[in-house]
DNA sequence: TATTTGTGTGAATAATGTTCGGTGAAATAT
DNA sequence: ATATTTCACCGAACATTATTCACACAAATA
């Protein structure tokens, strides 16, 4: 994916709606001083060139008992070839993120479950069915101080009309 | 944040609305075969309990040149009183996510920027302010495989009325 | 047996979403 | 220089939705 050309209203709408997706083309309008049709061709172009990649509701993972948080650095056989892997690690439902990453490790993965058994669970049986897994480290989350997707786009990086 | 009850009902909205949360209110009450007024007493609840927490729109970091995503590792000096390095980080606005980690480190922080050039005054300049810093460790990611913060909400852990 | 509480319905109304023809400015072609 | 295309936006019209509120019903409680 390439770069795409962003000006000042967009960078607008889309801090906006990464604060409230919720927000109505109405008031997004009235912030913008413009019309919600122009506000909504917009939007739709910012989906469109693939910039707006989705909505979503943020649930309390506390509030549903999803109380532990742990990121796994997983070895694997080959640097190569790691499709299969990927699908399956990306399969578990459980499994937030799946990077490839430098050093050591190929793989770090955010996971995020009830408790430390259904950790244990997990990497007893959805592990068991990735064949070249060599090593794993696992890593708990005590607290979690910030948790966001939230992206603040420079200015500098951009063009402005 | 104590766990809340919620019914099938619940957890419907809430998947759908990870899903999409521009979905409207009256799509939501036709998927449950309720009426709208019903399904947005509902949601107000979730909101008023804590349970959704924002509602946020996903941006494609490549597409607004964000294109360099790590997680550093920091150990700092003094394990209590954390307070003011954790304000600190979180304040930065490329900073994702500040985890305190169990293991060596004290912290694991994503952060996401434009360039290693970007990171480097990042941690030259931010880092400088955080007075207890002993260490860092850095890992680059090279390709994202998954990433989003959908939480499947095990049924088992629920009442079912 | 009364009463309260919680959850939902249905209708009414305010507000919003969405479409579409038209306008003006800038870019491009002639 | 002039015509033409392209683009983003406006504004009005209409379809759809959000939101409120009085009421109903069932379960829990007094």
């Amino acid at each position: 994916m390439d770069s795409v050309t962003l000006d000042r209203i967009d960078l607008e709408i889309l801090d906006h709606l990464q604060k409230n997706s919720r927000m109505s083309n109405a008031d997004l309008s009235r912030e913008l001083g413009m019309a919600p049709s122009g506000v909504l061709e917009r939007v739709k172009k910012l989906e469109q060139k693939g910039v707006l990649i989705q909505y979503t509701a943020r649930v309390n993972p506390e509030a549903v008992n999803q109380n532990l948080l742990a990121f796994i650095f997983i070895k694997v056989a080959d640097g190569l070839g790691c499709d299969e892997t990927d699908r399956l690690l990306a399969a578990i439902e459980a499994v937030q993120e799946v990077h490839h990453i430098t050093g050591e490790d190929c793989y770090l993965v955010k996971i995020r479950v009830a408790s430390s058994n259904e950790l244990m669970q997990l990497m007893r049986t959805a592990f068991r069915d990735i064949p070249n897994i060599i090593s794993t480290r696992t890593t708990i989350v005590l607290e979690t101080v910030k948790e966001n997707q939230h992206i603040v786009i420079q200015r500098e990086t951009q063009d402005d009309k």
